[in-house]
DNA sequence: GTTTGAAAAGGACATATGTCCGAAAAAAAA
DNA sequence: TTTTTTTTCGGACATATGTCCTTTTCAAAC
């Protein structure tokens, strides 16, 4: 794969110096490998140039919590390049995924361009943004709630990167995802559905009163 | 006051060109006054030279999200400056707080130099990161156990920096820090009090044993 | 068609935590 | 000291949510 091609695409060629290119190499991982997990080190950072990725944390008790599925183009490891500290979230390739991996080592001697670091600056702040929000939401509101949210969020117009992001996922995944056990989900969902606010069909969901859906969301809409 | 003088102290002298420090103002908040308000917009960063500020997330139905006491020195506006969006989090004085005040404008035009804005980078990496692990915390345990991290994070030693900045809260605070309610707060208090782990006065609270509170924390600990 | 196995749904119960309000205690005023 | 006011504490109850397990449903294999 041509790599200046593919950052082209991406428009971030500007990003990266020529010597940072040459030493670096393109990597590809199958579906359900680690680009990086949980507390360990990483020592290098990945631009995914195809392909999906699931973020998510694993404690040690083996609980999960889905933060969100992203498609190319991502940035994975700014975060502890940054910091210079462990790695903060777990990522695992959905499908193939190709990546560009840049040792921070490279990084930190051939690329310390303004545009690079203002970059890094804008993708860390916006990450920061959706982590505050998603957690004020989740300590602030109960599940009908953000249910009501994720499920008007996903049909409504103009929400196209939540969408896409978002749509694909399992319902046992979009319980982890909203932070709650599959039962509890199932729960809601019923209670939705004895009110008339959704069909729910074994395998789908129909949404039929989007307005009383939206009030019960409370505010509570996604990105 | 002196700006150079205070930035020297801080070790910050090399992260503000002249013209940009020209360009800035210093300016006083008194006691309970907001530097920035939750969803406003801001258009200068603020580096606090002087003093401690709160905060904390207040939602439109006036429930507060407390995350924490800082002091000086301490930048507020990096992650707007650097996402261009809205407030993400209030700031409000506690005492006295001294700032330098930095137009966004001005930052733009003159100080695009490498060594500040890898220092935000730093800044909002390592916000990012406390942002992540409290709300992961907040998510996965319950309050006993945060509760417990909180005393043992109080008073162990090598734990300065958090110890300066919570041990002067109210037990008010305490619970919204912990995010709970002052009513659980206390019944949680009062259960470890009648295990003896702690001896529970009007005003105080006194670890008795320390070995037992760290095993109910089960790893939560704080900074 | 019957059997077997997996996925989905739901019942029953436990528990963490919130809300509301009255009781107790401390502090302030008289 | 007595009275009043303010603060803290705790009882009682409601509710959101988790856990465990049984039942149902659907699909695949036989």
């Amino acid at each position: 794969m041509k790599v200046e091609a593919a950052l082209q695409r991406l428009g971030w060629q500007h990003l990266f110096s020529k010597q940072t290119l040459a030493a670096s190499s393109i990597v590809t991982f199958s579906s359900g490998t680690m680009l990086c997990a949980n507390d360990h080190v990483i020592d290098s950072l990945f631009v995914v140039l195809e392909g999906r990725v699931k973020i998510y944390t694993l404690s040690e008790e083996g609980k999960l919590r889905l933060l969100r599925l992203k498609a190319a183009p991502t940035l994975i490891g700014d975060i502890e390049y940054a910091s210079g500290r462990h790695v903060l979230h777990t990522v695992e390739a959905v499908g193939t995924v190709v990546c560009l991996r840049i040792p921070f080592e490279v990084l930190k001697t051939h690329n310390r361009t303004i545009a690079f670091t203002e970059h890094l600056l804008r993708g860390v702040s916006e990450k920061l943004f959706i982590e505050a929000n998603a957690s004020s939401n989740h300590l602030m509101s109960t599940l009908e709630e953000r249910l009501a949210g994720y499920l008007v969020s996903l049909s409504e117009a103009g929400n196209d990167l939540f969408q896409s992001e978002m749509s694909q996922l399992k319902r046992k995944e979009v319980a982890e995802w909203l932070g709650t056990s599959y039962r509890h989900l199932n729960r809601t969902l019923q209670a939705f559905a004895d009110e008339g606010l959704v069909e729910r069909t074994r395998k789908q969901v129909k949404i039929l009163d989007m307005e009383r859906l939206k009030q019960r969301a409370n505010g509570m809409l996604y990105e």
